[in-house]
RNA sequence: GCACCCGUAGCUCAGCUGGAUAGAGCGCUGCCCUCCGAAGGCAGAGGCCGCAGGUUCGAAUCCUGCCGGGUGCGCCA
């Protein structure tokens, strides 16, 4: 129920009924017609275009269709107003009747108000996180972690069928890393002093447990074996440890995959080969040299000859590299045949998210997917600027060497889980984000997560405080329309209806666009809109949710706050944030 | 040098995929609590939407070219 849309079908379907005494409307394409809020609400409660948009097409002036069209709809006895504005919009105003029987329905609704069908249940694949398994999550996968998280729940909203997955790059050279690293502390568990920890191993203590356990289950067998017999034990063991480490970080932020797709699973099952023998046969594989890089020239650069993917044919800057010049795949071979694999399980949308490094990523994946999937699958890379984190406003100094970096854990241990998802929600993916530590804990309307969930807390109080009010109150009776609404006649009330009935749009527009923060600013407007309504309380008691003398009215207000209330924790909901009923 | 992202109030940022007189918070000025949570609210001041062209009924939004900032740029993922 997108009340945009369903008066915008009213209108379409009053355009083509014109159009049986107007030929000239005949048939005009009406693609272009919308329907939407005027910034000023003296214009009305919505307005269309239809006349300026229809105007050219169907060889008339606007303000002939205008004249037309506004008579029709003014026969419809749900509008207070229809009027023609401008240079040929028609504002349309709704009775006070139309937003009473609406909150009414809203109420009706309950809990899954908002939630849609828009999505027609398509198969999407988000992955996200997909963080190298050498180690916890950092800080800088945070803001990744979320966005997908929340995209995730964002689209599910909308009605897509949506797999939240991670894929787990276990085949790399950073894993043998990883294994001499736990081989390393394995040798230390034995009881060897192991001393400084060589440059290019990673040093973190997380990974003195894998020592230990490895020493638990092969004692000291391991020791005497070569290296090309310990090490995939070593590995398997340290992948699995990190894997597990991995899960916990993001269960602290209520973080949970679907899916969990190894890159060495997908070297063993052929389907790398498979991949590019299909490339092969359109065409778009061949033995080249690339051009050096321009700016500045790699140390070792010399032209070699390597397998190449046609990319430029498809939008890309450059063709790029699938193998390397000793015969190994490049990174991006096998990440081709992931995302052609995502397309065969039968996603026809890939999203997925990214961290600002990997920008250069976006033009030859979606290259390569417009070439395999012939159009038909499609893919939107989401890049996740930079997080700068701030204490007291001071940026925090982060080192790369001797692993002190400021883990995932310890932001999301400082100041919640909560906060650290709002935060890093209530921004564009796209621009870089600060992060200020003394800022996301304060309790203060300076603090976008405080204020909302202060709206929700507050509503919850005025609703615990109208059952001393009024002894044995049902609230019940406000979900199945037993209460008289028509005592809802302020224009602030009025308007916060409208702002409720935006809701399921702006569900369905923020899923469209992959673009969770219209959430979280939304979740803030209503907060306003509704801490606004509450202080008016304060210069006029009439105007207060709960009058003891006037149970009617009351019941009538507390079904508006009660709705309020079920959109703020929709909203919170999708961001993964928990609607609180109390603020301590 | 090239690609991608960003440029909107003094500061931090929205702007519903092209709509009417440009929006919020902070900061500044002045107000509102014997009263449902003032942990809040109201009002005011503050703008060549980086610059210049173009597309059209209409541009902060789309296109082109500049300027400024960020990120990245052979076989690392």
């Amino acid at each position: 129920m997108n009340i945009f849309n369903d008066l915008r079908n009213e209108v379409l379907l009053v355009l083509e009924h014109m159009g049986v005494t107007e030929p000239r409307l005949k048939g005009c394409d009406v693609h272009a017609v919308t329907l939407e809020a005027p910034r000023d609400p003296s214009h009305g409660d919505f307005a269309t275009n239809a006349a300026l948009v229809l105007a050219k097409q169907a060889g008339m002036k606007p303000r002939e269709i205008a004249d037309l069209l506004t008579a029709s709809l003014q026969r419809d006895n749900k509008f207070e107003m229809v009027e023609i504005a401008g240079p040929g919009f028609i504002n349309l105003r709704l009775t006070p009747d139309f937003w009473r029987k609406k909150l009414s329905d809203i109420l009706a609704e309950g809990a899954p108000y908002g939630a849609s069908g828009a999505g027609a249940g398509r198969l999407v694949n988000i992955e996200y996180v997909s963080a190298n398994p050498t180690g916890p999550m950092h800080v800088g996968h945070t803001r990744g972690a979320v966005f997908g998280d929340a995209l995730a729940n964002l689209m599910e909203t909308a009605g897509y069928d949506v797999c939240r997955e991670y894929y787990i790059n276990d085949a790399g050279g950073q894993v043998d890393v990883l294994a001499h690293s736990a081989f390393l502390r394995y040798r230390e568990a034995l009881g060897e002093v192991i001393g400084e920890i060589p440059e290019g191993l990673y040093p973190g203590d997380y990974l003195i447990p894998v020592g230990q356990l490895l020493k638990s289950m092969h004692g000291a067998s391991l020791r005497d074996m070569p290296e090309d017999t310990w090490l995939p034990i070593v590995r398997d063991a340290a992948l699995r440890a990190m894997m597990a480490l991995i899960r916990e970080d993001l269960a602290a932020l209520g973080i949970q995959h679907d899916k969990f797709y190894s890159e060495r699973e997908l070297h063993k099952s052929g389907a790398i080969e498979q991949t590019l023998a299909r490339l092969e046969s359109q065409g778009l594989i061949y033995a080249g040299v690339l051009e050096p890089p321009k700016g500045k020239l790699p140390e070792d650069w010399e032209p070699r000859p390597q397998t190449l993917f046609r990319a430029s044919q498809f939008g890309d800057d450059v063709d790029r590299a699938l193998k390397k010049s000793d015969g190994s795949w490049t990174y991006f071979a096998p990440d081709i045949a992931y995302h052609y694999g995502k397309f065969q399980r039968g996603f026809t949308l890939m999203i997925d998210v990214f961290g600002a490094d990997h920008g250069g990523y976006v033009k030859r994946m979606t290259a390569a997917i417009a070439a395999l999937t012939g159009g038909k699958g499609e893919i939107d890379v989401k890049i996740c600027q930079l997080v700068r984190l701030l204490r007291d406003g001071e940026p925090v100094k982060m080192s790369k060497r001797s692993g002190n970096f400021v883990t995932l854990r310890e932001v999301v241990d400082e100041v919640g889980s909560d906060a650290v998802r709002f935060m890093m929600l209530y921004r564009k993916n796209d621009a870089p984000l600060d992060f200020d530590f003394a800022k996301v804990t304060e309790q203060s309307k300076d603090n976008p997560v405080f204020y909302v969930q202060y709206a929700h807390a507050r509503i919850c109080s005025v609703l615990r405080n109208a059952f001393e009010t009024f002894p044995g109150l049902d609230l019940a009776i406000l979900d199945a329309g037993q209460v008289d609404l028509s005592f809802l006649a302020d224009a602030d009330e009025l308007a916060l209806i409208r702002l409720l009935a935006a809701w399921p749009r702006m569900v369905e527009n923020a899923a469209a666009a992959h673009e969770p923060h219209r959430i979280a600013f939304y979740a803030h407007d209503l907060a306003s809109a509704f801490h606004s309504l509450w202080n008016r309380g304060n210069e006029d008691p009439e105007l207060r949710f709960i009058l003891s003398g006037r149970k009617d009215v009351t019941l009538a207000r507390l079904a508006l706050i009660r709705a309020t209330r079920g959109v703020i924790a929709s909203a919170l909901n999708i961001l993964g944030v928990k609607p609180v009923e109390e603020m301590r």
